[in-house]
DNA sequence: GCCAACGTTGGC
DNA sequence: GCCAACGTTGGC
């Protein structure tokens, strides 16, 4: 089991989008940055994933999801139409990855960034240290001293009874 | 292979 | 909207 932080913008998509598409995952595409697309590639299914909104209003940890699939050729990047068009990549030689994602819980409110920063287990956490990365893997220590920030202040809800 | 210019991320 | 951090690009 591995435990994960991906950020996005909730405009683009958050946990509401998650909550919406219930049971059903969410592709995690447009990764296109080579250390973002690596940790992505060491995904597996079964792993933790806390989701995080960027850019927005209120920023921080706003939910869990899981790993559905193993991670796979990103489509996007041979789309032209797309954002996340690369026209260097080919079907022959792919260079992005995607991977299935689906909603283990909401946060009751997000966890905010400030808090985050006060936490100790979290002082060396990529999420403080390295700006701009947007997956990043969390060690054990650091997920559970999320999980218990979020837990202790009751801000978890079951999405699904 | 160096490094300046440029673009993007993302908090504030 | 500003700007710091930092990844990428491209000239040499």
């Amino acid at each position: 089991m591995n435990y994960w932080l991906v950020k996005s913008e909730p405009d683009e998509c958050g946990i509401d989008d998650f909550v919406a598409s219930g049971d059903k995952p969410i592709r995690w595409d447009g990764i296109r940055n080579y250390q973002a697309r690596n940790f992505l590639r060491a995904m597996r299914p079964g792993d933790q994933v806390l989701l995080y909104h960027s850019s927005c209003k209120q920023i921080g940890v706003a939910g869990v999801l899981e790993v559905v699939t193993a991670p796979y050729v990103d489509p996007l990047q041979f789309e032209p139409d797309s954002d996340y068009y690369d026209a260097k990549a080919s079907t022959d030689k792919p260079k992005w990855s995607a991977v299935d994602l689906r909603l283990v819980g909401k946060a009751r409110q997000i966890l905010p960034l400030a808090t985050l920063k006060q936490l100790s287990a979290l002082q060396t956490c990529a999420l403080l240290t390295r700006p701009r990365l947007s997956v990043m893997s969390l060690t054990e220590n650091e997920w559970q001293a999320i999980i218990k920030a979020l837990g202790h202040l009751q801000l978890f809800s079951e999405a699904k009874g």
